[in-house]
Parts: structure tokens; C-alpha cells; sequence
DNA sequence: TGGCAAGCGGACGAGATCGTCCATTTGACC
DNA sequence: GGTCAAATGGACGATCTCGTCCGCTTGCCA
């Protein structure tokens, strides 16, 4: 043995598995992002340069790998809610929020796939950081009808329609960033107070933290409640 | 031979071979709503209680397959376009178009992927149909701009950006209506001309008849044009 | 420098799907 | 009813992907 006591952590690999590690996740992007987060494993593997065995080895599920290769782009959503929490604006806090994620979307090829991919799965510690995110976005939410900028007949849910449907989009048309754009337009103009012109139907039962069953449960179709 | 000449159309079949052929297209509909568009061939043809042989005699793509499946509501659309353009009401005109396409989209499983998938092939005759429902589709936006009921910088690749946005959003969450009309709802109201607030970023290069090659060149990342 | 456990890579068997081939059945016309 | 081409269905070979097994290599510590 050696410096680490017992349980390997994540940085108690060998020098070379370390090299590897790194080496496999980005090629894991670039792949995905070519061949949709469906590619074969030993595609990953051999753009890494390495054996389809060390791949399963860091890695023993797609799922996984998948999360791990795009856990920055994660951790890039959830910092942008912070900082949109903590801009004095509140409409321009929302406003760059939902850019951000969807320049995200648009930008990182194959992170669309991830991103959807990624809530079904709920992980103890995942479901810990969206519970958290939820709590947030909700007093961002909040805070914005307050100030009379975000409509107010606004549900949170609406954050989940948005983000899915722009997901949706730029998977359909990969490249097209003027119709990425576009639509985060017509969306954001939408949300704001003074568009509010008739009555919207009513809002989606889903919440980030429900998108997992809503994602799966495929054959009852619950529609809304409320 | 028989009744018919030479070249056998699609009903110049012998009666089994009709029946086998309804059989198989409505098998082919449950079967894509509940597994996908990538539902093994053979389920298909199991489902449908014929051979995998007669299946592929009759379509021996699964393009095929799937655009027969779905010929049926690709011609509801293009019905609604032209109740549309006959509608005295500009903005219900438009608005019906929008909501009757999401509405059949959201309740046929397996729709949106075909809907999505049947884009890229551009046979002669579909090419020609899509041609002139872009040009219906223009007329009835010229329309409802003089009106001065739909905003002025709607741009007719819009409709592209909502409709496979819609797409996206009802494929990521099969079954939850709410979520569909919602968005729906939201992008409606952004493009009524009293919602026209800001500017809008640059349309989309795409059209309904290019949407093909956008959706395919995914390499070369084109933004807009002007 | 030597020893050894961690790490490595490629071969391999299992499982799934595709699309074709061909012997047999069946509908339509005489 | 008889004839024959159209139609049928399932077996089959090819291809692909998965995930594991195992013999060889290499980094790390003493």
C-alpha cells in the first residue's frame, strides 16, 4: 500500500490510471458529441487510446461515464444559479440563468443527451444537489414576480418545459444556433410580466426532482393536476 | 396475370397481401408508440402476425415503414394548413395551425420521432408537397402580419424553431400533456404582435424545405444569415 | 534496484438485430 | 377444379455491441 489509507478515492489511482482517466472522459466528449451519447464504448476507448477493460474499469456503466464526462457542464448549471441568486436584478438574474443553460444545450455537443439522460437517475447525492436547486430556483422564481418582472401566473415547472423543449431543439438541429437562440428569445419574452396578455392552460405536474418519474413513467399519462 | 396491367400499384395486391400490408402498418404504429421508431423490424412484423419476410417485402426500409405509418397524420397536416389559410380569422388560422399540429404530435406516440426522422429523406413527391405547404404556410404568415395580429419580425422558419422544440418536449416527456399545452401556450402568446417587446436575435437560416440538410450537417456549424 | 500489486489491453463468448433465401402455401383466373 | 404466379414465414449467416477474463506490463515503495 501506500499514502492512502483503505478506500481508493478518486485520486488515489496510480499516476498512470490518473493519465488514462483524463485521457478517456475527454475523448468520451468528443465522441459523444459526434455519435450521440449512444456510441459504442470501444469507441470511446480506442480515441482514449487505451483498452475497452479500462474503460469499464473506471467506468462500469455508459451511465457513468456519461455523467462523469459532463459532470462540469453540471456543476457550470448549478453555479449559474447561484450567481443568478445573487444578482441585485432579479429579472436579469432569471434572464441569464436560462441563457447560460441553454448556451450550454447549444455549445457542448452531446451535453443535450447527457442532460436529459442524466435525471433519471437519482443518485442519492444528485437528488440532494437538485432538491437543493429546486429550493433556489423557486426563491428566485419568487422573488422575480415579487418585483414585478417574471409573470405571475409563472410556475416553476415552466423551467423544466423550457429547458426540455430547447434540449429537444438543438438535438434536432445540432449547429443551428441561431434557432437555439431564437427560441430562447420568444421564450424569455414569454415569461416576462408584461407578456402575460391571456390565461396559460394549466402548469405541468413535473419539478426538477420529478422529472426522473415523469421521464419514465411512459405508459400512464397523468396529465396535470391543480 | 390479371386485372392489371404492368407496374403493381399499392392496392394491385391480391387480397391476403392488402390485408397483411393494413395489418403491419397498424402494428407498426403501436409498436413505434410504445418502443420507439428503433423497435426491432421483427416486433414488428411478430405484432402484426406475419413474417419478417412479408414485412420486408412490403417495406423494405425501415423509412419506409415508418413514413407509411405516419402518412396518415403527415396529411392531417397538411389538411390543417390549408383550413388554415381558409380561416376569415388570421390569428386563428394560425393559432389552430400550430395547436392541431402540437396536439397530434403530443397524442400520437411515436409521431414526433417520425416526424423528426421523416424531414431528412426528401423524396421527389414529399419534396414537392413541402414546397407548397411553405408556401402556403408564408401566405398565411404575410396574412396575419398585415393584420397586425401576428409580431412583424416573425420570421416562417419560427415555426420550425416551435414545432421541434414542441417535438423535443413531448418526446423527453411522453404523456404529460400539461407540459405540451403549456409550451404551447407560451410560444403562441410570444408571437402575437402585442408581445413584441424586445428585439429578437437573427431567424434561422432553416425553412421547412431545408430543414433536411440542417438537420443532417451537423458538422459545419452555420450560424444564421440575416 | 527489486518485488509486487495496480494497471493494462485485446481476445472472446453471449446476445441482439438485420436482411436474404427458399421451400411451401394460397388466391385468382380459366 | 386445375394451374400458376403471387405471397408467405421462418431459418440462417453476417454484423455489431457488450462486458469479462486473463496473461503481460509498469509505477511505486522499500
Amino acid at each position: 500500500m501506500g499514502k492512502s489509507s483503505r478506500i481508493a478515492g478518486q485520486d488515489s489511482l496510480r499516476a498512470d490510471a490518473r493519465r488514462n482517466r483524463r485521457r478517456i472522459l475527454s475523448a468520451a466528449r468528443v465522441v459523444f458529441a459526434e455519435h450521440g451519447i449512444d456510441a459504442p464504448m470501444a469507441t470511446v476507448a480506442r480515441r482514449a487510446g487505451v483498452g475497452v477493460a479500462t474503460l469499464y474499469r473506471r467506468f462500469p456503466t455508459r451511465d457513468a461515464l456519461v455523467r462523469a464526462a459532463f459532470a462540469h457542464q453540471m456543476d457550470t448549471c448549478a453555479r449559474t444559479l447561484t450567481e443568478a441568486l445573487a444578482d441585485p436584478d432579479p429579472w436579469q438574474g432569471f434572464q441569464r440563468l436560462v441563457e447560460t443553460v441553454c448556451e450550454l444545450q447549444r455549445e457542448e455537443r452531446g451535453f443535450p443527451a447527457a442532460f436529459v439522460a442524466a435525471f433519471p437517475d437519482s443518485t442519492r447525492e444528485h437528488a440532494r444537489v437538485l432538491e437543493q436547486a429546486e429550493q433556489d430556483f423557486m426563491t428566485l422564481v419568487r422573488r422575480a414576480q415579487a418585483a414585478g418582472v417574471l409573470r405571475a401566473d409563472f410556475h416553476p415547472s415552466d423551467i423544466a418545459v423550457a429547458l426540455l423543449s430547447h434540449c429537444g431543439l438543438v438535438t434536432a438541429l445540432p449547429g443551428d444556433r441561431a434557432a437555439s437562440r431564437r427560441l430562447v428569445a420568444y421564450l424569455l419574452q414569454s415569461f416576462r410580466a408584461e407578456a402575460a396578455h391571456g390565461a396559460l392552460p394549466a402548469p405541468s405536474a413535473l419539478s426538477l426532482r420529478s422529472l426522473p418519474l415523469a421521464a419514465h413513467g411512459s405508459q400512464g399519462q397523468r396529465s396535470s393536476g391543480t
